[in-house]
DNA sequence: ATGAAAGCGCTAACAT
DNA sequence: ATGTTAGCGCTTTCAT
């Protein structure tokens, strides 16, 4: 491996120019600078992270700390970081809290050691949030989908609330009036707002209410089942169903079918976040997108932001991410195909 | 952020005596490494990767490059290696060659910056591998699911051929005579051992073959409806597909279910990998497992073992991971859900 | 515009 | 068993 010391020989200069070309000096004459990128290009040199990092406290890559990282959705996010920072050279490190007994072990130690110049923190777990509060005021970080207070650092959130109300709505315009609600992981920040967002849709229309109607999963599709097995085999049945997220919606479709009942004619079913699957499963799937990809460019953004600004104009910041609403056939709206095409729905058939 | 000397003049000892402790070496007084042990623990010290790895040229973290992070198969496998080498202090960086321009730039100066002591590298794709074997002599590589003969490093594969064949027999024991094949992306290695070995069943037993029963896909859902769309359009139409991932194989089902065609009695359908979808699909996919998991742990291990022989010893190996054929009810089988409870599947009273 | 030299935090001879 | 010291490859004053 060539270093430094290679270059500057081979060019016939110091040390020190050729620092000065790798960093994009200004005072370097423009003859000496052509000389000394060839003489890299030649002998095929790159500057060493490590003594880079070493002197300039700058490791040019992210610590993403992530429940689970192969979830569709969390796969997502951390595509868009990846992507947006990797154009302006940097890595990211990525550490499932999910796989770790100590989470905020390998969150201190990758800070600590000096391994990331900045993190991003994704937590939706209320309960330690205030574990990470500390010591991370020495770099750049940015919270994800938390709904505590973050001191000195930049929070981004979807508008859980409003997708949720809005979707909740969608469906009583559909007619519907005993709505059930699958709540996520207990303790799940995006949950609750999406909770709240469809309680005050059924109030502020003044549906009828019943704690009956609620039911408590964890995300995965099985508890989806599981959830939608036990409203819909209540009497009456709900007529619709908004799970906190997909995996769980399809779950509840599942559910459904092995109870005989027709989606979306016996029981509507929604979800929230829009991965891919929710496209073709059958019926596919109505629901809130969450432009996940989008997101992470946020996210790469407000690092960099802070990363060049100084300590003293740090400011809290609040972005709120607009969310969309994806009508498809699960509430009851034909989907294009089935209209042009009649007898491509199965389902429609049984029942 | 306190350094090794603050804990020397804590510990009251020389930086040598605490880089001793830091390395687990064995000559030091069992007092003194307690001593420095506890001002380690008071200032909060950890040390500095970046000096670490000036030094000693391992930096505790491993490259991997993967043509696309966020698809499940391939999050699964990055997912089992991460686990397994951060159990042993390492980090992992994931570059999506899939999004770089270009792919070689991104890898080279991963490793020449120092900032990886090894690499992994899923190549699929058959025709840049040869583009690889350069420059990649100063790290550990593990290469995973590639055709290519590597030089000096460890390959590691699955057996696609056996598990491809086996199904495909799978299929001829239900009775199956005219079977289709959808390929996966052109020059991709799994997809043409995965080929091969549904050539080889066809023709062993006898079966009945056209080129009229292949067709082209590239592993997304969207190619394997088009492709199944184009097969069971055909006179006479095949009585079963075989996808060469279950992407596809998803796709085939919604393609039979478009053309009102009862999956598994009308066409039988079965894919490859055993994604998570695959178990809720509804019919449930009959498919080949893929221990992404387990793969990852070997993967990890095999980075280790080289990182912890000399070059000399250096050998090249060649692992191939033994797959295993999930029954489940698109080949025709039906489930245990199904005998136990007949009126639960609704596609088996359409059509 | 360029060079000399100190030093980032650590490891590893080499001394003692 | 512990301390001293020379680097690892780079950036960055400070000279010139």
């Amino acid at each position: 491996m060539p270093n430094i010391k290679d270059v500057a020989e081979k060019a016939g200069v110091s040390i020190a120019t050729v620092s000065r070309v790798i960093n994009d000096s200004p005072k370097v004459k423009e003859k000496t600078k052509k000389l000394i990128l060839k003489a890299i290009k030649e002998l095929n040199f790159t500057p060493n992270v490590n003594a880079q990092g070493l002197q300039k406290k700058r490791t040019k890559t992210l610590g993403l700390i992530f429940p689970d990282a192969s979830s569709y959705y969390f796969a997502e996010i951390i595509r868009g970081i990846n992507s947006y920072v990797r154009k302006h050279g940097y890595q990211v490190i990525v550490a499932s809290s999910h796989d770790e007994e100590d989470e905020v072990r390998t969150l201190v130690s990758l800070l600590q050691s000096g391994r990331v110049d900045g993190m991003v923190l994704m937590m939706p777990s209320i309960q330690n949030v205030n574990v990470f509060n500390l010591s991370l005021n020495s770099v750049p970080v940015v919270y994800l989908c938390t709904g505590i207070q973050t001191q000195n650092s930049t929070r981004i959130i979807i508008d859980n609330y409003k997708g949720a109300k809005e979707i909740t709505e969608h469906l009583i315009w559909h007619g519907h009036s005993r709505i059930s609600f699958i709540h996520g992981a207990p303790n799940n920040y995006d949950s609750q707002k999406r909770y709240l967002g469809y309680i005050d849709a059924v109030h502020e229309n003044g549906l009828e209410y019943s704690i009956l109607l609620e039911s408590h999963g964890n995300f995965t599709e099985a508890s989806g089942f599981k959830s939608a097995m036990e409203l819909l085999n209540q009497e009456p049945r709900p007529t619709a169903i908004f799970a906190a997220n997909d995996a769980m919606a399809i779950g509840a479709i599942e559910a459904a079918k092995r109870l005989s009942l027709n989606v979306p004619k016996d029981v509507a079913i929604v979800g929230f976040d829009d991965i891919s699957t929710a496209q073709y499963i059958n019926p596919a799937l109505t629901t809130v997108s969450v432009p996940v990809y989008k997101m992470g460019q946020i996210v790469g953004g407000s690092i960099f932001k802070q990363l060049n600004s100084k300590e003293s104009d740090q400011v809290e910041e609040k972005i709120v991410i607009p969310l969309q609403i994806i009508i498809r056939e699960s509430c009851g709206c034909s989907s294009q195909g089935i209209e042009k095409n009649p007898n491509t729905q199965m389902d429609s058939e049984v029942s």
